[in-house]
DNA sequence: ATCTTCGTAAATGTATTCATTTTGGGAGGA
DNA sequence: TCCTCCCAAAATGAATACATTTACGAAGAT
């Protein structure tokens, strides 16, 4: 229990769980025992039950159907088409928000945060750091712009999956010129989206947003391997989510 | 704690909220307190704080910031929404079953499903309990036919919220003329849908099942009002979860 | 040899007790 | 009057003891 994480045992265990799950160190298929962990951390078997609860409410973990967890196995596949799940709900958030017209606040912080973006291109080095919190937060707002509360939600919900942010790669970094490229493509999609929404040209603005996935998608192909390897265990520990 | 629901305490004590949540005697926002919901159903907080943290995976309380459990609010525009999603999702599914091609042995159980839904309407009384339930095999069977573990998950997620469940309007009945014509047009968009996949029109589809849900809408605005009415709280006591 | 049965150990389910945090109101002062 | 501080009550967090269920293997019968 060494993250200083979290204010009680409860979010103590389930920063340590998570980050363990995201690293790989637990492999898919693991179950988890209440006493065993209770021990290994030094806590009692009450905070544990209640943050492996909580894993479940994000996704990480699985409950057997005689009691018990289990962390959830997440495939090649999994985690390409969650991926496309993503393409496909921001899709509907900017098809709503160009139909039903976006909040004009809203709008105009993602107007601010596009110039954010495009800051980090400004000097030779592109600040890649920068570009991955503006990303974030591009991508929290274009759920926002369709002022559906249920899709919100939901969304965050697959952002919380493994690779299901929006900003899921940005930590891997590649070859730095030719990554500074395919951000800079991300960032046009950016621009293009937003005037969808403004035109209120609902199909052009889904279209564009379920495009916007793929680099992602390729990304975590060339990384862990084409098709259907066998699940990923690397270092997934990246993009840890807000709150618990 | 009346309900023979379930075999444990934990289960009872969920069963019973969840009840009194669809039936709208527990309005969105209520706060629920552990002791007093222990000493109300008679049993410990043990068992009362695991069936909460159960109901929030199913997303029918969220955790209030420094503890405490609230009921969720579920508003007409959030039902709307959540049909609508809906849609999305299972044209995403419909998309990907095409596309990829479905399993041979799913494709035959969604004909065998079909075939049964068609012999609800072949008296001059229409079954509507068969269709309910046939309905509901249907829309699983569609969530497999992607091959996407992800993607069924968060359906069947989905299809627990209130009036999230495919077949959620089926026990209002309406006019059972009208209503029988409704079903059939229904069935109709079902047979399509599968000619489609087995056709790999993915495109087309899609545009059906997200068509498909429609009615749904439709049915949910003339039941509790149009556009943005007040939080809904009358009889939602329907389509319970297939388990806790 | 294999299948069933039964017992034991392990794992989860529940209750109870104590600890900590949060909340709300009232006393006191500016 | 209003603001602040502090205390008490209430609510959640955690630990522990006990109960029940499940898993697994060994012993015995067929």
């Amino acid at each position: 229990m060494d993250a200083a994480t979290g204010r009680n045992h409860t979010m103590r265990t389930q920063a340590v769980l998570r980050r363990q799950i995201l690293a790989g160190e637990l492999p898919g298929g693991t179950r988890l025992y209440e006493v065993a962990l209770a021990e290994r951390l030094d806590v009692s078997r009450t905070p544990v039950r209640e943050a492996m609860a909580r894993l479940v409410e994000e996704g990480l973990l699985e409950r057997g159907p005689k009691g018990g967890f289990a962390v959830r196995a997440f495939e090649t596949a999994d985690v390409l088409d969650t991926i496309e799940l993503r393409g496909v709900m921001e899709g509907m958030a900017a098809r709503l928000a160009a139909e039903r017209g976006a909040d004009p606040a809203a709008l105009a912080g993602a107007q601010e945060v596009l110039a954010r973006l495009d800051a980090c291109f400004a000097g030779d080095e592109t600040d890649f750091d920068a570009y991955a919190e503006a990303n974030r937060e591009f991508h929290a707002l274009l759920a926002r712009l369709a002022g559906s509360a249920t899709l919100e939600r939901e969304l965050e919900r697959i952002a919380r999956l493994p690779f299901g942010s929006p900003s899921a790669f940005l930590p891997f970094r590649m070859q730095a010129g030719e990554f500074r490229d395919i951000l800079r493509v991300g960032q046009h999609e950016h621009r293009m989206l937003v005037e969808a929404i403004l035109r209120r040209q609902g199909a052009r603005a889904e279209a564009l947003a379920r495009e916007h996935v793929r680099p992602a998608q390729e990304n975590f192909r060339r990384l862990f391997g084409r098709g259907d390897a066998p699940p990923l265990s690397p270092a997934m520990a990246l993009d840890p989510p807000a709150a618990g």
